[in-house]
RNA sequence: GGCCCAUUCGUCUAUUGGUUAGGACGUCAGGUUUUCAUCCUGGAAAGAGGGGUUCGAUUCCCCUAUGGGCUACCA
């Protein structure tokens, strides 16, 4: 068997999100399972909608998912090149020159105006206008016109595009890896144009040449392509060329609107879409991705790995490695998805344990930012008493900070419900005299024969940790002390003390 | 409107002619945690509808419905 070739193809219109990430990440796991090419291509085709920082924002989020391809734009030369599309123009200017001397494709001069008004004049009549077989001779082409008038026209440079000229009555059948075999009849389809009036050539010509010429064997997108996979189809058999395989992916649905994810309407989606921060250049507005909102690379990839594809058992949680091992193309589902922010959390929750060290290490910056000092084993210790209670790293400092230091803030609702000052600080301080704060056993003892013991409990969290939460009561006093805790409650007492009801 | 693709619990999915239709997230209930979260146990929850084919259909075929895609000198 050949060398597998598979190509990510972005267009730089925009951030890449998380469906264009997914594509790239089925790519990835295809050739690097077969030892083959991932090969990243730019398709910058289209001049009016180029974002000057979305080439470099695609690298950025392939580095970061760890999914960087082994070929192609950004990763050095390679003996296809160039790797981005504005710079191969010669490349197509030969090939549509073989369209052109076959009869496969015509020039046409009607203007974007003239155009517009055959669709409104369609529309009015409840029709649909379509550059197609039916219509192509009564338009403004070079199949309607002498070849004289058509030399005269390029010589005086008038505009002009060219168009596929699509053999009408054909039922072609093309196998789709995940689909099956899929049926079109090329009377439906219209006659694309292939080359712009500016010289570029369009998605349609630039795609089937690059994916020939670069050898790609496998073509993996979304589902949004199969439409056009007729055309691309009509476009090989002309040059004689085999196809390649195609594979087309299940969409990611926005669940509350309707629709696709797009980089087209970013306001309408109730979870995010990038996996890094972009910045929006006409508004400098930033908007979070993935990483700034604190997940993992490797839970966002093992979840989007499962949004679409499964291995076929129960398991869910796979390395970057893993998946590479266990993935198949037939395990790819068909039907579009939803994309469930409550499951994502999960996965990142999964990834927690997993990278402990880097919880050690954003705990221990936190603590240096605070001046703090602080003893490795002891924070080794409160991270493992605390672990499983964060979805994200960040939130680590909120649910250990009372190990550290004191807290400068009571939540007021517990304050006043304390109806007998006289009482508390009665009891307290009798209390206190009894606990040994070393002695996790001694102290649940004490509580344990105590009576209101529930409330002088969550009396002493309070004055440890500010509110009534956090791990085991007595594990705290234990690990911050007996100075430490009597410090504290005698501050809360204080406290107490001033309040007046 | 036309063409194309899809359709199993709320969501992601397993089961490719014979299963009490399984798992995960979420949800609900109970337990542990003398707080909160975690965790554990259990529950509710599904093959869109209608026709075929078959001894038997979630599974194969057709129709309808629903969702989605495309229908640009956008990709």
């Amino acid at each position: 068997m050949s060398i597998i070739r598979v190509r990510f193809a972005p267009s730089p219109t925009g951030p890449i999100h998380l469906g264009g990430i997914r594509t790239a990440l089925y790519n990835y796991l295809l050739a690097k399972k077969y030892n083959g090419k991932f090969i990243l291509r730019i398709e910058d085709t289209d001049q009016n909608r180029y974002l000057h920082n979305a080439v470099s924002y695609i690298l950025k989020s392939l580095k970061w998912c760890g999914i960087e391809p082994n070929e192609g734009f950004g990763y050095g030369g390679g003996p296809y090149e160039p790797y981005i599309q504005s710079k191969r123009s010669y490349i197509y200017k030969f090939y549509i020159n073989y369209l052109l001397k076959n009869k496969y494709a015509y020039y046409a001069f009607d203007t974007n105006k003239d155009l517009e008004i055959k669709r409104n004049e369609y529309k009015k009549l409840g029709l649909n206008f379509s550059y197609d077989h039916r219509i192509r001779m009564s338009l403004n082409n070079s199949l309607t016109m002498t070849k004289e008038n058509l030399i005269k026209k390029l010589k005086c440079n008038i505009p002009y595009v060219i168009r596929f000229k699509v053999i009408p009555g054909l039922v072609l059948k093309v196998n789709d890896m995940i689909r099956g075999d899929i049926k079109f009849n090329t009377n439906y389809l219209d006659d694309k144009v292939l080359l712009k009036s500016n010289g570029m050539a369009t998605y349609h010509l630039a795609n089937t040449i690059d994916d020939y010429t670069m050898k790609i064997t496998h073509v993996l997108r979304g589902e949004e392509w199969i439409s056009s996979m007729f055309i691309h189809i009509l476009i090989y058999k002309s040059f004689g060329w085999a196809p390649p395989n195609f594979a087309h992916l299940p969409l990611i649905l926005n669940k509350n609107g309707k629709g696709k994810i797009s980089k087209r309407n970013l306001n309408y989606f109730k979870f995010p879409l990038f996996p890094i921060e972009w910045k929006e250049p006409s508004t400098n507005k930033k908007i979070y991705g993935y990483k700034e909102l604190g997940y993992f690379p490797d839970a966002f990839i093992n979840m989007l790995a499962m949004l679409g594809w499964n291995p076929g058992n129960n398991r869910e949680i796979f390395s970057l490695e893993e998946l590479v091992n266990f993935f198949s193309i037939k395990k790819i589902n068909k039907s579009g998805v939803f994309f469930d922010k409550k499951k994502a959390i999960w996965f990142n929750k999964q990834y927690i344990i997993k990278n402990k060290n880097k919880i050690f290490l954003f705990l221990a910056k936190e603590l240096k930012n605070r001046s703090i000092l602080f003893d490795n084993n002891f924070l080794w210790k409160v991270i493992d008493l605390t672990i499983d209670r964060i979805n994200f790293i960040y939130e680590i400092w909120d649910h250990t900070y009372y190990f550290f230091i004191e807290p400068d803030n009571y939540d007021k609702s517990f304050i006043s419900k304390i109806k007998d000052k006289n009482y508390v600080i009665k009891n307290i301080n009798i209390l206190l005299n009894k606990l040994n704060f070393n002695s996790f056993n001694e102290l649940k003892c004490i509580f344990s024969e105590l009576e209101n013991k529930k409330f002088f409990m969550k009396l002493i969290r309070f004055s440890i940790v500010g509110s009534l939460k956090g791990i085991e009561l007595f594990k705290i006093l234990e690990m911050i002390g007996k100075k430490q805790s009597i410090k504290r409650i005698k501050k809360f007492i204080k406290k107490i003390e001033s309040q007046v009801y």
